[in-house]
DNA sequence: GCTCTTGAATAAGTAGTACTTTTGGGTTTC
DNA sequence: GAAACCCAAAAGTACTACTTATTCAAGAGC
């Protein structure tokens, strides 16, 4: 969708209110932005129809198109987390998926633990051991791709899609830490056995295990970030 | 955005795709929805557009718009677990968002230990007060009424906004379970009793306790669902 | 007989106009 | 000061014209 110029203005405009270069109240008309994005009234609609049902906006006759304050947003939107993670207040984005994902983590650990398929379990394994390896090469750039792809599939294994899904900023969550400098500047050996002990979990169809071994990852991922965000 | 012609062609037309009258693979041309829905090619191309967004769709010149596998949905956005409560399929989605809800409430109670505002933790007792009497009087409407908005206060008090917004959803959650009878015909007591546990932890400001409470609740409720659904 | 090229049909994309409807605010009347 | 009225402002809907992208079928060449 973001591809021809109704995706073009969804973006530039999206992202602008998110940024609050257009603040919740301010009012738009629909005739100013063709103009501000020099495209016609069709283009202008389709992307204003679009941020109109990520409520980021209500339009009414008369009125116009009244930007809405965050509370009111489709918060889990991929483009509302991207246009988040691209302003100002990345932080805050950082931390409540930070949040949001030491809730959920542990729990799709405990359902793969019953659901994975042994190809995942397997392929966990393999992740967990490619981990220790650059950990110990030191290695930073590929622990992380490693790192995010041992995340994702924990949540794909746990056979919960709405889970599966939270895979997607899994990425950004673990990347974004590393552009703050909220990781250790080694990856700690205990924190890779946690991540082994997950694998090792989920293989042995071991849910409580599985758990606890990825609640102590993310919680310990927590301190690291609160110590470190403001 | 449901207003307007558009919305009513998103409305139905999203519903029929979640609900598989279109399975993913399924090819539609703007022109016949312009004559099944007897709208203009504006009205159809906008409500295609926010589909496109939601990535229930693909679009592409001479090819058309192509349906796309759940897998690849918004599945967050609140009219697709919308459109998905209210389709044969529900019990899938009430099933992953019950799992979703006992990631993250348990996690949500202990921030909210950590950030409610007394008023905030002064209303969770008066609700919680409330569930009892409710329960004692065997009022389970009332209850519900109550249950939803304890729980619903419990997120928002958490302070983070995506645990905020999945309020929305424990409506939908717990309304189903009593859709489905998979509520005991009667509030149990204990169970009533760990969400005063809850208000009692957030008021002292003890998030271990909140956590351990909620999570028991949560747990609990898993385990009644797992008898009941399919 | 297979492969490559070409051209046309298919379908969406974009621009723009005309008309309708809704709504809010200012003015007038009581 | 309140109610009624009116009009301007702005969105909503329909429609036409033209452009662009893409796929597929047909023909040519080897």
């Amino acid at each position: 969708m973001t591809s021809g110029l109704p995706g073009q203005v969804l973006d530039q405009l999206g992202a602008a209110i998110v940024n609050g270069e257009y603040p919740p109240g301010a009012v738009l008309r629909t005739e100013e932005l063709e103009r501000a994005f020099a495209v016609s009234r069709t283009v202008a609609r389709e992307a204003l129809r679009v941020l109109e049902a990520m409520r980021l906006v209500t339009s009414r006759r008369r009125v116009g198109i009244t930007v809405q304050p965050l509370a009111a947003w489709n918060l889990y939107d991929p483009l509302v987390i991207r246009w988040r993670l691209a302003c100002e207040a990345r932080a805050d984005q950082l931390r409540s998926l930070s949040e949001l994902r030491s809730a959920t983590e542990p729990v799709a650990a405990a359902l793969a633990a019953r659901r994975a398929t042994p190809e995942q379990a397997g392929e966990l394994t393999v992740l967990a051991v490619n981990l220790r390896a650059t950990a110990k090469a030191r290695d930073l750039d590929a622990f992380l791709v490693h790192d995010i792809a041992f995340h994702r599939l924990v949540l794909a294994a746990s056979g919960n899609e709405m889970f599966t899904q939270l895979g997607d900023v899994v990425g950004e969550v673990l990347t974004g830490r590393t552009h703050y400098h909220l990781m250790p500047e080694e990856p700690q050996p205990a924190a890779v056995r946690l991540h082994i002990e997950v694998a090792e979990a989920i293989a042995a169809g071991a849910p409580d295990r599985a758990e606890a071994a990825m609640r102590a990852i993310v919680t310990q991922a927590m301190e690291e970030m609160e110590l470190g965000l403001p």
